[in-house]
DNA sequence: GCCGTTTTCGGCCCGACTGTTTTCAGTCG
């Protein structure tokens, strides 16, 4: 059986719940959720480098006992403690865990005394009043929890990032023209580029505090205002989003920023290190003692613990911490970065806009030059150009080079890779362009071993370029493919060819994991952002984070050459 | 359960808010 990390991970998972439930030693919990978290953002497959009997590098955090139960996971899918905790505790009460406002105690407490052990469950126990009775709770805990449950049992609970960003921007617009001068940011999962949130997170400095809490409560978007106090509130908006505020003294903004960006596993990695060095973090400076030595800017923060500021998108315990130690902090790439967009759809297709539309729009924004990538024909419900549509768009381009000034548009195709990797357009025709994007947009319900044969295969065209959002994920709505990204990133390496980073919000493929991924095996990966309109150009901010959580510099991405450096790339990759 | 500039035992990040408590436990971030 195949046991992804993915799945050691969410084992983990599962047993640092139970263990919690049962009032294990938090620390051993800890240990799990660690390891969890570490396996979740590790990419190499354990399971085949036990099988094959290669040398499993050390984990930090992941000991002889976890390494044990991941060898047994490997082996038979599951592990022993597992097994035993589901038959002491019935593993529905893990949901309970997520509803705001109950803990392990408390989900302890309900199935002890009520029975309970599901989220229906516990709906009908506060329905029937008896949770009220429980010690700790009372009606008003009752009733929130009820809310909470109903809420959870009827919507999924992240958030895209396109409506994050909307809703932050505003949000954050509101507060600095409210009267209480407060400077604010955003901080939080939003700030480390995550591609869906859970919350939004604010943190402000204010020579008026109350003025600047009663303002975000009176904001128009809000729906429901959760708790209020004097240095912090939390809201939920009409949209279902839930967003906290935290208002700190000027000499603590950069401290306050820094504690609420997180990771937390970032944080109490950094606090560990500034312990070892005598020293004491929290949310309101960097302590001596008594004494603060620093927490006015981040870069105070991290400098007191004797390192460089690090960028919010690696802030999440992967190796950041060590890397600045040692002075070997990537250079990420940047929005600004980017001379051009390898991805690029017109009316020809599905797009909304004309070629001269685009190539303006794009100029506009500072690029360089675009890539006109329309689907080709098997993709009927796009309207694909056929090849007599394609030759056709090779003269329109010319046309308009010869025209344009500033702008360069380059001659390219979103290609059907059929099942048998195939493409479906005439090799004679593909030798005319400038690029190759292939893409699957069928049969994504292939087994694993055909899908991965059907993309390798059409790689090994030698007019293939670039392989168009990779996992063919959709978030919150499609799985990936079932595919081994792995033997793609290598063959993409063997091959010289390269990977997209397609930065449509409801995409972001490849995602993180693989970027970084991409970047070990040397892989260069473009950042684009497959625009079906002038306006979706603005999308490319959400795959540049994406590539900078995945530690990408600019070096690595194709898109960020000159158009002179990316013509001879183009070239190679076709050998 | 992990780990070592406090090194094989004894630590493990830290503070705000809520509700029900009559001094604080539980939860959250």
């Amino acid at each position: 059986m195949l046991v992804h990390n993915s799945d050691i991970a969410e084992i983990f998972s599962e047993i640092a719940d139970m263990l919690e439930i049962q009032d294990a030693n938090p620390f051993r919990v800890r240990a799990y959720r660690n390891a969890a978290r570490l396996l979740q953002s590790y990419a190499p497959n354990l399971q085949t480098m036990l099988q094959q009997g290669q040398p499993v590098p050390h984990l930090p955090g992941i000991g002889t006992d976890l390494m044990g139960k991941i060898r047994e996971i490997a082996d038979h899918g599951t592990c022993a403690l597992r097994d035993q905790l589901r038959r002491e505790l019935p593993p529905g009460l893990r949901q309970l865990l997520a509803v705001p406002g109950i803990g392990p105690r408390r989900a302890k407490l309900l199935h002890e005394v009520l029975g309970v052990d599901s989220l229906e469950q516990l709906a009908d126990a506060c329905r029937e009043g008896t949770v009220a009775g429980l010690r700790g709770m009372g009606t008003r805990g009752q009733q929130r929890i009820l809310q909470a449950v109903e809420d959870r049992l009827s919507k999924s609970r992240r958030f895209g990032i396109a409506l994050a960003t909307e809703l932050a921007d505003t949000l954050v617009r509101h507060l600095r023209a409210s009267d209480a001068q407060a400077k604010v940011e955003v901080a939080g999962s939003f700030r480390r580029g995550r591609e869906t949130v859970g919350d939004l997170d604010l943190v402000a400095s204010s020579s008026r505090p109350t003025a600047l809490i009663a303002a975000f409560a009176a904001f128009d978007g809000v729906g429901q205002v959760l708790a209020k106090g004097s240095t912090r509130a939390s809201v939920v908006l009409r949209q279902g989003i839930q967003v906290d505020l935290r208002v700190v003294a000027p000499v603590s903004f950069g401290a306050a920023l820094h504690y609420f960006t997180g990771s937390r596993e970032h944080n109490i990695a950094l606090r560990g290190l500034a312990r070892r060095n005598g020293l004491k973090i929290n949310e309101y400076g960097v302590f001596s003692a008594e004494e603060r030595i620093a927490g006015e800017t981040e870069a105070s923060v991290f400098k007191a613990v004797g390192l460089p500021w690090i960028a919010p998108e690696l802030r999440e315990n992967r190796g950041e911490i060590e890397a600045a130690q040692q002075e070997q902090l990537p250079d990420l790439v940047q929005l600004s970065d980017l001379k051009g967009d390898l991805h690029v759809h017109t009316r020809s297709s599905d797009g909304r806009n004309s070629l001269r539309e685009m190539a303006l729009a794009a100029q506009q924004r500072g690029l360089d030059y675009i890539a006109i990538t329309d689907h080709s024909s098997s993709l009927a419900v796009a309207g694909g150009l056929d090849a007599d549509g394609l030759a056709r768009q090779i003269d329109d381009i010319d046309a308009l080079n010869a025209e344009l000034h500033g702008i360069v548009l380059l001659k390219g195709i979103e290609a059907e890779i059929r099942v048998d990797g195939s493409f479906d357009l005439p090799d004679d025709l593909l030798r005319r362009l400038d690029l190759v994007v292939g893409a699957v947009h069928s049969k994504m319900d292939l087994p694993s071993e055909r899908q991965t044969a059907r993309i390798l295969k059409a790689m090994d065209h030698p007019c293939f370029t670039l392989l168009a959002h990779p996992s063919g994920r959709l978030l919150g709505e499609r799985e990936p493919y079932a595919l081994d990204m792995n033997r793609v990133i290598r063959h993409a390496r063997e091959r010289g060819c390269f990977l997209e980073v397609n930065s449509q919000p409801s995409r972001l493929d490849l995602n993180d994991q693989y970027c970084m991924q991409a970047r070990r095996e040397g892989v260069m990966v473009a950042i684009d952002s497959d625009a079906h309109s002038v306006l979706d150009f603005d999308n490319l901010r959400f795959g540049i984070a994406q590539a900078r959580r995945g530690w990408t510099g600019p070096d690595n991405v194709l898109n960020a050459r000159s158009l002179t450096a990316l013509r001879k790339l183009l070239l190679k990759a076709r050998g």
